[in-house]
Formats: C-alpha cells, sequence, structure tokens
DNA sequence: TCTCAATTGTTACCATGATAACAATTGCTA
DNA sequence: TAGCAATTGTTATCATGGTAACAATTGAGA
C-alpha cells in the first residue's frame, strides 16, 4: 500500500497522461481495424453527428470543447472524403449546417462497437459509484479551474 | 440534485474538456503575465530540468508522456530561445543531456508560482481524501485502458 | 571479433490545439 | 432606419501530438 500526499502530485499531468492512453489506445484501434482513412478526432465529429444530425460547425465546436477554427479544418477533410456534407440554412445564412453521408453513417456504424469496446474496457474492475465519483470530481476540478481563470468553454 | 447514469457518460470527453481547461488557463496566466516568449508545454520541461537538470532527451519524453520527436522539436526551440542548452555524454554518445542556462532557471522561477496557484485554485473545496481517490481512479482508468491495449507509455 | 538488434536523436509528414484577423451576415438600438 | 456590435465561418500562422523512416551508436550473442 502506497500512501500518496496531495502536494506531490501534478494532477495536470497525471490527467493529460490519460488523454495520451486514450489516443494511442484510439489509434491502434483504428490501425487494427483497417481505418486508416479517418482519424479519432474526425470519428467523433462522425459520432456527434450520428446523435443530433444537421448541427451547424459552431455547436460541434461547442460539444467537442474546440475551436472554430478547428472544426473548419476537419469538416473540411471529412467533407472532402465524402463523409459529410455541408448545406447552407437559409433563415440564417452564416451558418452551415452539417450533415452525415450515407458513407459517413456506415463509418459511424462500425466505429460504434469500438468506442464501446473501450468505454467497457476503462471502467473495468470499478463499481458504478467509483465511476460517478470520479466524474464528479472531474467535474469540480474543471469548474474550478474555469472559475478561477474565468474561462468559457 | 441530477441524477447521472454511469452509460451516459463520456469519460474521455470528460477528461479532454478538463485538459482544455487546464490549456486555456495556462495560457492566459502566461499572457497576463507577458510570458509570450514560451508555451505552457515548454515551461513542463523546464520545470523537468528544475527538479532534475541534465535528463537527457528521452528521459524528458518519458517524464512527460511525450514523443521524442516533439521533445527534439520544443527543445530545438527552447535552446534556440536560450533557456536550455545541449550538452554531449562522452558515456554514451547517443544521448544528450539536457541544461537549464540562467535564462532559462529565471523563466523557471518566475513561472512556478503560477503554477502553484493553479495548483491550489484547482483543488478548491476538495478535501484531501477526495483529492486522493480522484488520482486513484485516474491513474485506475488509466491502467485498465493500457492493459486493455498493450499500451506501454 | 562480427553481426545484428536495440537505443537515441533527428527529419519529414500529416492532423490537431490555439490565436489573430478577416468578410459576410445578423440583430440590437439609438 | 442607420450604424455598430456580435456571430459564423474562414484563412494564416505557430506549436504540439503522432507515425514512419533514417543515421549514429551501443550492446549482446554467435
Amino acid at each position: 500500500m502506497k500512501k500518496i500526499n496531495s502536494t506531490d502530485i501534478d494532477l495536470g499531468l497525471e490527467i493529460a497522461l490519460t488523454v495520451s492512453a486514450y489516443r494511442a489506445a484510439g489509434q491502434k484501434t483504428l490501425k487494427i481495424h483497417g481505418l486508416q482513412d479517418i482519424t479519432r478526432e474526425q470519428i467523433g465529429i462522425l459520432l456527434i453527428l450520428s446523435l443530433k444530425d444537421g448541427l451547424y460547425q459552431t455547436q460541434i465546436a461547442n460539444i467537442l470543447g474546440k475551436d472554430r477554427p478547428n472544426i473548419t479544418r476537419m469538416i473540411d477533410i471529412l467533407e472532402t472524403k465524402g463523409f459529410i456534407k455541408r448545406e447552407k440554412d437559409d433563415s440564417n445564412r452564416r451558418i452551415l449546417k452539417v450533415y452525415l453521408t450515407s458513407k459517413g453513417k456506415e463509418k459511424v456504424d462500425f466505429a460504434k462497437p469500438l468506442k464501446e469496446r473501450m468505454s467497457v474496457a476503462q471502467y473495468k474492475g470499478m463499481s458504478d459509484e467509483e465511476i460517478l465519483t470520479l466524474v464528479s470530481l472531474l467535474r469540480k476540478v474543471r469548474k474550478n479551474i474555469e472559475e478561477e481563470y474565468d474561462i468559457n468553454l
């Protein structure tokens, strides 16, 4: 039983390392299943659209916590590859609504079980209560930082 | 009181959003304090070296969970800006040991209190036990993923 | 000793994270 | 209604995340 002192912990680093693990796992999964034509981040966009098609770019950016320039770039790539299409909205000509194509729907159907596997694996040996505790504490830390530094993501 | 179901949570997204908050807070802090000549990630390297000077690049990469190409690039930048210097090691001519310059030490001395402020702020309203629980659960998730996907960071 | 695999740092390449600045559009308000 | 601020998407720029491939070096084993 190792004893940890909370002041010895670099929580930011711990979280960054966890993100690295997710990324590595995601990329390995894509490679194993032959999904070389798309990235983990791009699939994130397709997954969002599979839940709610026709979101416009800023909405996608907000959901995923990314900037608009990033979304523009990724959507460019996804459109070039034929996974999504952009459509102008007559009621507000500033926005571009984004829709999955049939090719995009196929891709997301293929990818969903892979994500599901990770969802299950990450919680191995953890109770439902522990999971909720983890998320709750994580959100608290995030809220603390956002308030202290006046950040609105 | 909102009731959350663990299957409704996208933990990967939660963690990614938390990282975004850290990044935004860090960058905002750097800007406010006029540290426009360096980034949060670069300061991370300086901080590591302030704890243990003379590490070689792969060691730094392992500590920070980054790839060697990334470290090469960042060290290039830090060396160009005069914050660190590389030195060959005669006992092993493959490695390059990295040392803080006096300019680098100044920078890290300036940055340390800023990091300290974030360390305190992030835990606002949390008990020591909660902090340890959070880290413990976070590490468990990371370990689960690393084992399931055979990842060695 | 010779050979070959592993390690270290590098380069090249692509995708993402982030900021600043811009045009087009919308909407508030004086 | 005229003007101006806010919103949306885009472009350009720099830094980081990640992979593949490479040269130099090291080290272990035949």
